[in-house]
DNA sequence: TTGAAAGCGCTACCAT
DNA sequence: ATGGTAGCGCTTTCAA
């Protein structure tokens, strides 16, 4: 690994020309610069990680915490893993893993040593432990997620509210008065932030708009089938005429499996819409109106905001809600029965 | 943050005693030591990332490449960097993620910046582009998964020729003549470096005992339980006795579920062993016999390798097979209307 | 048992 | 447009 006083050497220029050429913080004779991008392509020059970190101000790296439980649905979580990485990259950032005991610990840790220039929090859960350590430190977080308590924090995420309600709008719109949310597994309302949000504002508007509503979770595991069916029929036994799909992939598909066998036709028979889905659901037998979670927005704005936290315009703490968008794929209609659409006062 | 010069001011020592007793490389007197560590605490000081690198030998942060294809089974994958972080932490090293376009591209930069002290690798193809790159690159290497052309590299991998070979011979032994291998995915034969290698082995180990052999892979997604239950359904149709399996944890759902579809008890009528899992067997319906892959096997093993290639004795390049375990939870047995057991000859 | 000081390889300020 | 150089905060000789 060659060094800068290599560089300067064979380009003949002084190192403080050779660092000013790479950066581009000063101008540099184009001769001059033609000579030290040679030297530097000859020697495989890369300035010295380590060194730029101590000389400079940025270390160019960002933590990203995430505890990795065993009820984290992966694919999502990959999902967000990746398109963290491909954000921060684009801005010239690398990623330092930060998970299991060290989601919390090594947040302290990491902002003690200046190892990283910022910190990203995943997987957040409504009582995150990691609040109070993101305001112990002096190092810049974003979150990725809202925690229940997030005062003075600068936290990302869809606007699942927004999102909840709108379905639940489009369902009313179409003429449902009756209607059933399908959502997460147990644990994800104790571990999770958002699925308690959803249904939260799935009953609010429900209420608002005064529709009947019905939900239930599907069971322990992700892929647990059964459970999504069982609660999809339930939801269809107690009158609804649309459900809110708010769970995983396999639920997904599951609740279509149980629509498909009570001979119950989409949209004719149930109206069916995705909030907050992450995954690909054009691949589903049908596929199905959604509202979708889409882990790239999230993420770019994480990094930008982290980014700009290490400015000098510091960014103000609070909620940076994403609004949502609706895909509309022709699974909401009137429910059966119903008069032809438009006229829907009695 | 705190400095090391005012650790040593505060302690009224030099700034060399102070790395010293932080250290350990040097013997410091018992109270000299206590003055240092209030001071440490006091201040709340932990030595600077970027100074140590550069005036270390060591980053004391290893690199993960990790492509996330979309094809990656996510649940395992979690899994394999969730061991390989715990496994760094262990030894004071953090994760530096690199991802997607930069599971190549990454590896080259930090290799030249300094940046890391060894390269992981996982997730590894047959062809993987990144056995070229390690070979041009002096930092060291450890792959998790073994590449077709693995000369001069360090590898470490669960023994999946040995685990598959044992699995036919523990059905071999009970008596079966005629088997079956429920797969994994397609693309995971072209993809992924040890679908091809249990194959491969069950296959010939299989012929070696005379047996009589299918197999058949599980559809596109890892979540198609229809192509499992198709491919157990033909494996048994064409007079297999009993199954192998080596697939995802919704594919050993589904071929239970044909099998009790099919009114088949396991291990009276059918027994099975599952081959390469690392999720936890004992959640399906039926707890079936074992030969796991283990994560933190193979992990460990990969971050000790690292570790020893950063010292003076550096190992020597080639192939870690960990010796598969077999974890019997009684779904092997003799086949239907064989005689009883102990009485194999003819 | 401890201290002084020479780097590690950069960045960025001060000169010219 | 370019060069000289003072740090950045630590590790590790060399001395005492």
């Amino acid at each position: 690994m060659a060094n800068i006083n290599e560089v300067a050497e064979a380009a003949g220029v002084s190192i403080s020309t050779v660092s000013y050429a790479l950066s581009g913080k000063r101008p540099v004779a184009p001769d001059t610069r033609r000579r030290i991008e040679e030297a530097v392509r000859e020697l495989g020059y890369s300035p010295n990680a380590g060194a730029r970190m101590l000389a400079g101000s940025r270390t160019q790296i960002f933590a990203l915490t995430e505890p990795l439980r065993k009820d984290t649905h992966a694919p999502t979580h990959m999902s967000f893993v990746l398109a963290t990485a491909v954000a921060a990259r684009r801005n010239d950032y690398d990623i330092l893993l930060l998970t299991d005991e060290q989601a919390q610990a090594g947040m302290s840790r990491v902002a003690a040593n200046g190892l990283v220039d910022a910190i990203l929090v995943l997987d957040v859960a409504p009582d995150d432990a990691r609040v109070a350590l993101a305001r112990q430190i002096a190092t810049p977080t974003v979150f990725i997620g809202i925690p229940d308590d997030n005062e003075g924090l600068v936290c990302v995420d869809l606007d699942f509210e927004a999102a909840a309600a709108r379905a639940v709008d489009l369902l009313a719109d179409a003429g449902h008065r009756s209607i059933g949310l399908v959502g997460q597994t147990d644990t994800a309302y104790v571990k999770s932030n958002f699925p308690p949000r959803v249904r939260a504002s799935v009953l609010a508007r429900a209420a608002e708009r005064g529709l009947e509503v019905a939900y239930g979770t599907t069971g322990k595991k992700h892929a647990d089938r059964a459970a999504a069916r069982r609660t999809a029929g339930q939801l269809l036994d107690g009158g609804a005429t649309a459900l809110v799909l708010h769970c995983a992939d396999e639920a997904h598909a599951a609740v279509l499996a149980e629509l498909d066998a009570r001979g119950l036709r989409v949209p004719e028979d149930v109206s069916v819409i995705s909030v907050g889905a992450s995954f690909d659901l054009s691949a589903l037998s049908v596929p199905v109106d959604s509202i979708p979670l889409v882990p790239e927005e999230s993420c770019d704005l994480a990094v930008d905001l982290a980014l700009e936290m290490l400015g000098p315009s510091r960014p103000e703490p609070g909620l940076r809600l994403i609004p949502p968008t609706y895909e509309s794929r022709g699974t909401i209609a009137a429910p059966p029965g119903s008069r032809p659409s438009g006229a829907a006062a009695d």
